[in-house]
Order: C-alpha cells, then sequence, then structure tokens
RNA sequence: GCGCCCAUAGCUCAACCGGAUAGAGCAACGGCCUUCUAAGCCGUAGGUUGCAGGUUCAAGUCCUGCUGGGCGUACCA
C-alpha cells in the first residue's frame, strides 16, 4: 500500500551529511599542513550506543593522530573547529579518548521517517550491485528421501540471502543442483523395487544401503497405481511393471523431486534452475574438463587412478579424479560444474552447503584452478552452515516416521507453522552449530522471537485502524512539518534505528549473513515495544499526533520489509 | 595426526570491515491492563567473553600456543 517508485531510494543519509562536513574539515586540515596533503583517511560514522554520546560519532581523530603527530583529543579540536556550520547539528563533543560526538537536530533526524513512509516497500533497498548478476546454489539435495531440517537451514539461509542480494540491485539465479543417476540413486532404485516386491526394511534381503523410511513404501504404491507424478523440473507416469528398473529409477526420482518441490513451497522457496549432474555428462562436459585438465599438466596417474595434483592450489593431498575401474569421482563433475557457471557469465557464484561438505570447497577451487581459465582463486563463494540439532522438551529428536533416521522439514513447518521455522533457521549465523527448540519455536508467547517480531507490525497495523476509526486519518504533510516533535529518548532512538536499516541490509548481503536482519528486528522490536508503552500516540495534539503517528508508520514499513526479506509473514493483527 | 567451524550471564544467543560502561530473551524476584493489542512494558539480580601470551591509543572481535566440543579427513556424495 506504500508501494512507490524508489525515488526516496538514494536519499542522502544523515551519515552522509556528517561525512561530508567531515570531509571539508579534513580538506581545510590538509590546507593549513595540520594533516599530511597525501592522506586519505577513510571516515567512518557509527550510530553511537548510548544516547550520551550524542546520535552519531567518529573515531576519525584518533585514527589520524599518528599521522598528524598529534594527541587524538588535541586533533579532534581541531577537526570541529573546522566543521562548517550545518542546521541539522545542534552540538558537537569530543569525548572518551578523542571521539567526536554529534548531536542531531531533532526535525532533521525525523526526516528519514518521511523518507521511508514515501519509499515504502523500496526501502532498504539500494543499487550497490549495479544490475550484476549473482548465481546463488543452494538446498541441492539428491532426491533420495524427504528434505531434512539441515536442508531446511540451508533453504532458509539461501533464499533470504538471494532476498538480500535483489534488495541490493544483483540479478539473482536461484539454482538448484542434484544428481540423478549416481550410486545414492542406484540404492533408491533398489529400495522402491523391494518394496514394490512386497518386501520390507526388516526382511533380510532387504537391499544392504537401502533406504528404509516409511516414503519409500509410497512411492512404491503410487508406481504400483500408474501414477503421474510433475515435479517442478520434470513429469514422469509410471510403467507399474515391477520388474523395469529403468521405470522405477525414473519414476522415484520425479516423486521425489515433487516431494521436495512441496516442501520448499511450503517454505516459500523456489527455484529458477535445476541442475542434473547427468547433463554434465550427457554433454561431454565431464569429459572436457578432464582433457583440459590433463592439457594443463597438473595430472598424473599412478595405481591405475587418475590423479589431479590439487596439492599445487592448497589442498592437503591430491585428489583421484578417475577411478582404477574407470568411472569419475564426485569432484571432477563438480568442477565441470562451477566452470559450467562461469562460462554462463556468473562472475559471482555463492554455494550454500552444509558444513560437512567443506571438504569439497578447497577441492572444486583447486580444480577450477588447474583448468587455467581464468577464473579468480576465491572463486566460488562458499556460505556453510553448521548442522542443526532438534529439540522437544528438551531432548534431542532424532527420528521422523516418514524418514525413518532424520527430522524432516515438513515435520517441522507441520509442527511449529513456515514463519517460526524459517525465522529460526536464519536468524544464527550459519557458522553456528544451532539448537532448534520446538516448544519455544511453537510458543504463542512472549518467548517466540518471531511472533515478538511481527506483534511490533500487527500492533502499529492496530494503532493506524484505530486513528481511522476515531476520524482522525494520518496527515502526511501535518506529519512533516511536525516531526521536531519527536523528541522524546525513545523516539529518537527509534529514528536512529530505522535510519541504519538500508545499511544493514547491504552489509548483511555484503557480508552474506542473512542473520543480521533477524538481530535488526528483535532490536527494532524492542525499542518499538519500549516507545509503544511509554508514548501514547493517539493524543488531542494534531501535530504530536501525526508526527507519531508518522514513526509508528516508518517502523511498521521497516518491519515488513525486514520480514519479506526473512520471507516470514507481516500479519495485520494477532 | 591434519584441516574447517565453534567456545560470551544458570540456559538459548547478540554484539555493525577493532571503539566509549559486553547486550537481549528464558529461568528467579518485584511492579504495570477503566486510555492506542499485556503475543507487551518497567525494575532487581546475574560476566575475569574457555586458558595463556602478543599486536594496538583501544581486543569478545586480529595473531600465536593450549584446552574442550562439532564436522571433515574415500578411487562415497
Amino acid at each position: 500500500m506504500w508501494a512507490r517508485p524508489s525515488r526516496h531510494r538514494n536519499a542522502r543519509s544523515m551519515k552522509d551529511t556528517i561525512t561530508a562536513l567531515l570531509e571539508t574539515a579534513l580538506e581545510a586540515l590538509k590546507a593549513d599542513g595540520t594533516l599530511p596533503a597525501e592522506s586519505h583517511p577513510a571516515i567512518r560514522i557509527d550510530a553511537t550506543r548510548d544516547r550520551e554520546h550524542g546520535d552519531y560519532a567518529t573515531n576519525l581523530a584518533m585514527t589520524l593522530a599518528k599521522s598528524a603527530g598529534m594527541k587524538p583529543r588535541e586533533l579532534a579540536e581541531r577537526l570541529v573547529a573546522a566543521l562548517p556550520e550545518s542546521p541539522v547539528l545542534h552540538d558537537i563533543e569530543i569525548a572518551g579518548p578523542g571521539f567526536i560526538n554529534f548531536f542531531v537536530d531533532t526535525g532533521s533526524a525525523a526526516e528519514v521517517l518521511m523518507t521511508i513512509i514515501d519509499a515504502g516497500d523500496s526501502y532498504g533497498h539500494s543499487d550497490v550491485g549495479g544490475g550484476s548478476p549473482v548465481q546463488v546454489e543452494f538446498v541441492s539435495a539428491n532426491p533420495t528421501g524427504p528434505l531434512h531440517v539441515g536442508h531446511g537451514r540451508g533453504a532458509a539461509i539461501g533464499d533470504t540471502l538471494c532476498r538480500l542480494l535483489e534488495a541490493t540491485g544483483h540479478r539473482v539465479t536461484r539454482e538448484f543442483y542434484y544428481n540423478d543417476a549416481g550410486a545414492q540413486i542406484d540404492n533408491l532404485t533398489l529400495s522402491v523395487a523391494a518394496r514394490v516386491r512386497g518386501i520390507e526394511p526388516s526382511d533380510p534381503s532387504w537391499p544392504a544401503d537401502g533406504y528404509r523410511g516409511d516414503y519409500i513404501r509410497d512411492v512404491a504404491e503410487s508406481y504400483m497405481r500408474g501414477e503421474t507424478v510433475v515435479a517442478d523440473d520434470r513429469r514422469v507416469t509410471a510403467k507399474a511393471d515391477p520388474d523395469d528398473q529403468q521405470a522405477i529409477r525414473e519414476f522415484a526420482v520425479a516423486y521425489l523431486r515433487h516431494e521436495q518441490d512441496l516442501d520448499l513451497r511450503a517454505f516459500g522457496v523456489g527455484f529458477d534452475v535445476y541442475f542434473l549432474e547427468s547433463s554434465l555428462y550427457q554433454q561431454g562436459k565431464v569429459e572436457a574438463t578432464v582433457e583440459r585438465l590433463i592439457e594443463g599438466g597438473h595430472t598424473y596417474e599412478a595405481d591405475g587412478a587418475l590423479w589431479l595434483r590439487t596439492t599445487d592450489f592448497g589442498d592437503d593431498k591430491d585428489r583421484v579424479m578417475r577411478k582404477r575401474e574407470g568411472g569419475y569421482t564426485y569432484f571432477l563433475p563438480d568442477v565441470a560444474y562451477h566452470l559450467d557457471k562461469w562460462q554462463r557469465g556468473f562472475t559471482t557464484v555463492i554455494n550454500e552447503q552444509g558444513a560437512d561438505h567443506h571438504s569439497t570447497v578447497t577441492r572444486v577451487r583447486a580444480g577450477l584452478q588447474a583448468l587455467d581459465a581464468g577464473i579468480p582463486e576465491g572463486y566460488p563463494d562458499y556460505v556453510l552452515h553448521q548442522m542443526v540439532l532438534v529439540t522437544r522438551s528438551g531432548v534431542e529428536v532424532k527420528l521422523s516416521k516418514r524418514a525413518g533416521s532424520y527430522v524432516t522439514l515438513r515435520d517441522l513447518i507441520e509442527e511449529v507453522g513456515r514463519d517460526a521455522t524459517r525465522y529460526f533457521l536464519v536468524a544464527r549465523p550459519a557458522t553456528s552449530q544451532m539448537t532448534f527448540d520446538i516448544d519455544l519455536a511453537r510458543s504463542q508467547s512472549n518467548d517466540n522471537p518471531v511472533y515478538y517480531a511481527q506483534y511490533a507490525h500487527a500492533r502499529m497495523c492496530s494503532v493506524m485502524a484505530r486513528a481511522e476509526r476515531d476520524g482522525h486519518p494520518f496527515d502526511a504533510e501535518l506529519a512533516r512539518a511536525s516531526l521536531d516533535r519527536l523528541a522524546e529518548p525513545r523516539e529518537r532512538d527509534l529514528i536512529t534505528r530505522l535510519q541504519l536499516f538500508p545499511e544493514t541490509v547491504a552489509r548483511a548481503a555484503l557480508a552474506r549473513e542473512p542473520h543480521q536482519i533477524a538481530v535488526y528486528l528483535q532490536e527494532l522490536a524492542a525499542e518499538f515495544h519500549g516507545c509503544y508503552n511509554a508514548v501514547r500516540v493517539m493524543v488531542d495534539d494534531d501535530a504530536l499526533r501525526n508526527a507519531r503517528l508518522a514513526l509508528g508508520l516508518a517502523v511498521r514499513q521497516v518491519m515488513h520489509n525486514g520480514l519479506g526479506l526473512l520471507g516470514v509473514s507481516a500479519p495485520e493483527e494477532m
């Protein structure tokens, strides 16, 4: 409802304003010889943590003190003296070891509220990506069973990462890579074929490495009923012939891909490209990669196998490319696949994977370097997430009825809901092992961080509804003229927090750390709830009321945008 | 053995390319609903940021070495 063209996307922020003032001061100090003329210091402005320190602070005097041959506080004095007059600042102080603290005029600080309201859904977006293409590969589960919690974490992190990249001006391709032809699929086929013949996992003749979950029976029954399954990337009708292994294989793969599609759809995650490992073989890309590696001179034969000297590129031991028996190891198609990504024009590629695959990072990168294809050394980027432990009543949950040996993503979505599942899985840094507490995620109470954030949004919607009902609809012009009335410390803190949103989005995208958005939203919600309880919005004073409505609307908008980045809904009432 | 990740309040976790007094929630205790949603707020208590060094004006954050945990260390993926 507030979506409008993003003409305010590049509205000048308070930090930009202060940075410009400091640049002027720096030039003056260079001109009078206080600072060396050739220095080009990076100016860093931080929002302060403590209101005593003003709204913003810079450590510039401390970082320059050495090159200026002065004490930090002394240099700070010079800098402050050289700062041009500005109507947006009502005070500047030097504090502590040499910080320069800026106290911003209330009305000027609050102008960001109107920027937010005008920008609507695009507030927080930027064009720092310049429209450059980025490919994000995530989930990439083989179609051998339902997705598990780990895949869920990958889906939540990967998809949020994509949304962050889109919000910062990148063209994002979401890609899902899987193997429909390897040993795991052989085991799947044998398992379904066994079920088709009525053999159960407890039977001695059950395949040695077969999949034992109940879903195998579902696949077998569907196959024998001659059903048609439609996955996002394939469609197969079962032949219902218990002896046709190839037909069983094709059906089982399609069936389980479809199951995964359902899981992902329920999770709000979709893909642009499904990439088959088998296509690399069919199109000769694996062979071509091998030949290129051999030509590059980084290979040798030993023990009947063909090796790649990955130790030339930082690996701790060389790796087999072609086995003694003739087949290729998994790492070779991985290299061919990433060469293909590069050749498709993706100069930035991010792979989101479980950390249990971290040993592939060095190998894939080494293989790409050995190709001598001009691919940069750190290519591709990796985001590796650590294990997820699921608990209920303080006890680890290991089993699911459908999958048998692990907790499925669908179990979680059905039990705690999509919003809570997504939020929980994305709210922690990927590098940290996390515990998914089912009781907490289910609880419809103040314990639950998801509701805490959503409630802030719903609460403000309720206030707006009240304003309409009372015949006091929001008056943007009156609000704009009354922004200087937002002088309560809590209101000032909220304004500062809101202004931080775009750079938080940009930083989260750049660092590939989607959890930063969740952290931000918790802080924003906390400040909003505190302000709500302390400062009444619906007051009789028209100017004050509308200024506060503007603040509330801006909070609501940022809450909405932030939750959207996480793929979590922003309910209007709860 | 080697490689990667982690270690912050009793518990689950934050901490913005190193910044000022390390922050939330839960659990404990005490308050706030005849006024905009109490899925909320306010207050009290809780810390040698695993240990030992180093770099820096400044270290939870960077470096080195330990300790403890997770993952990996296949001619499996």
